[in-house]
DNA sequence: TATTGTATAATGGTATACCATAAATAAATC
DNA sequence: GATTTATTTATGGTATACCATTATACAATA
């Protein structure tokens, strides 16, 4: 038995992006910096054109997006990009609460004093991103505060299933992050603030309410945006 | 608007799945009856010729098998049916504790009249398939009965979701059910019952929480099923 | 002019060929 | 005989060709 542990000890792992994980990579980036609008209809073999590489490398990296939704698939007629709709919106939140609260309770009881100081660090790299201009920084960072808290919260399988919801949840996050104002920052600031004191005093029934809160929180700040959007769109 | 709204109603759905899905079907079949066993190595031009269909097919239906968690992909090294560890099904029964609360919660308050009575009936199909001799029909009966839940509680996300969770879900309920004596089954029929019975009462707090225990109860017992099933397959 | 039928073009679905990498086997060396 | 090196085979990754379905354009008819 020791044996096989000293081989996995110095297993060297290729690392290196093959075609079809750097095609889904420059998609998804595609998609998410709205290069690709919302509806648009995604053709094979002009996205073979504007990537470089064949068709099956698409269609591979396609297949993965849609795993991910951010792509969707009909039969015989193609992709279209992913629109988060009010409704999806609503739903892909109310997951997140329920979600997010448990991860956040598995944070306190399962995270070592290291992770601990790791998430109140990303929490003051998030303070910081907030002043930048353009909103992806903050997006950014928000995302890694996520990763850390998922991470201590020792659950792979949770974090594999928000994993799928992520890039719709960093789509909401940007048209959301455009849309407040000074104050309403301020206050999810405050909020976060909230969640992180909770983590450093290792409370979770209060880290989980915080966690569960925010969400709520940001979900009816991302109906009224989004129904502003669509308001928009009609006219 | 009236217009667009009379061509939905009337629209056609092409519905015939095509070669990659029943590849995909076939695959995942293959898997969950064990015939395929855990760790054993996948080898695309062998599966094609089982299938008698391309490697396309195959290699997009394990891709596809893959965002189930059914295999496991190494790089330039191929695919491995997916084991699920004593570890990876606690994280499984976690991630389901909170997202099936939350669905008992939504099921509650949204499915309607009929949705209620699908759910019961659901349960009582359930009631007659432990009577059978073996345990497909249990399964695919406890599939169902959340496959009405999940409908009824009316977040499409949270059911997308709990898909990806489903084969492993399904394969750790045939190994728990193979298991299990007459005496923990008759207690499974009793919690199940409670879940219906909260739910035809319209008691969105007792549903939730009949829900959760009745995950956690099962986690502790598939914890006990396969630690057994990881002494047995050390000796 | 409006509608229907036919032909053509575009694009999704699938099969096969070729290239790249890993694993197995054979040959050479110590 | 044991170890190292070279060669061959197996299999993953990618490209291209071909078939099937859908969309569009054009011609014929009412």
């Amino acid at each position: 038995m020791t044996n096989l542990t000293a081989n996995d000890a110095i297993r060297v792992v290729k690392s290196s992006p093959n075609l079809r994980e750097l095609t889904t990579e420059a998609l998804r980036n595609a998609i998410l910096s709205m290069h690709f609008k919302p509806k648009q209809r995604l053709i094979e073999r002009s996205l073979c054109e504007q990537t470089g590489v064949s068709r099956t490398c698409v269609r591979e990296a396609l297949q993965h997006l849609e795993s991910e939704g951010l792509v969707k698939r009909v039969q015989n007629k193609g992709l279209y990009v992913a629109t988060v709709s009010a409704g999806e919106a609503w739903q892909i939140y109310e997951v997140r609460a329920s979600l997010e609260s448990a991860a956040g309770r598995m944070f306190v009881k399962r995270a070592s004093d290291k992770e601990l100081k790791a998430l109140e660090a990303a929490f003051n790299r998030l303070e910081k991103s907030v002043k930048k201009s353009t909103v992806m920084p903050y997006v950014q960072a928000l995302d890694e505060f996520y990763e850390v808290l998922l991470t201590g919260a020792g659950n792979d399988v949770a974090k594999a299933v928000l994993r799928t919801l992520r890039a719709r949840m960093n789509y909401l996050r940007a048209l959301t992050a455009q849309a407040s104002d000074s104050e309403y920052k301020a206050e999810t600031n405050a909020r976060m603030r909230e969640i992180v004191d909770a983590a450093l005093r290792r409370d979770a029934p209060a880290t989980a309410r915080h966690c569960r809160e925010f969400v709520e929180r940001s979900a009816k700040f991302a109906a009224k945006v989004l129904r502003e959007h669509e308001d928009e769109s009609i006219t």
